[in-house]
DNA sequence: TCAGTCCACGGACTATAGTCTGCAAAGAAG
DNA sequence: CTTCTTTGCAGACTATAGTCCGTGGACTGA
């Protein structure tokens, strides 16, 4: 599995534990719903700035999305 | 300071810990010697995938880049 | 002086991140 | 049944990530 499939799986299983639709995480990042869409998907590769403002908009911290997706990504391989 | 610009830093002060010049770095990491640069200089903003090829490059985990880009850019706000 | 290394920077280019609109399908609820 | 919410997805688009070519300047050492 590729790293952004990876990122995909951990973003979408935050949002929802924070129980947020697609569309109101959206809102809050500033970001496209179609585009998060895309990112859980995995068809997306989001920058550092876009890792931050979905950071933001979950309330956790950019360094724990990327922790829980190398995590999963180092399993595999 | 924008995130992109901390970020520069950080890849920066790595690199030079670990000895390596920009093309040391570009070709160990597959990247362009213009490219490490330009990030170097916070003219661009790396995507996940990136920022995981640098950090093998270095030899360090990528959520560390990406926690002392949090942990300085949050010391500004 | 001269060669070698390192880096900033420019221009032109290709690939892809990210937006916007709209539609279809699935599920829940009245 | 209808209605509402949520999501996948397609197409067309703009902005920018990332490559590849080159030049020139600062510095070091022979």
């Amino acid at each position: 599995m590729e790293i952004e499939e990876v990122f995909g799986k951990v973003l979408r299983e935050i949002r929802l534990e924070k129980k947020f639709s697609q569309e109101e995480l959206a809102h809050i990042c500033g970001l496209d719903r179609t585009y998060i869409s895309l990112m859980e998907r995995g068809k997306r590769k989001p920058t550092i700035n876009t890792i931050f403002a979905l950071a933001s908009g979950l309330n956790v911290l950019p360094s724990s999305l990327v922790l829980a997706t190398e995590s999963i990504f180092d399993l595999e391989s």
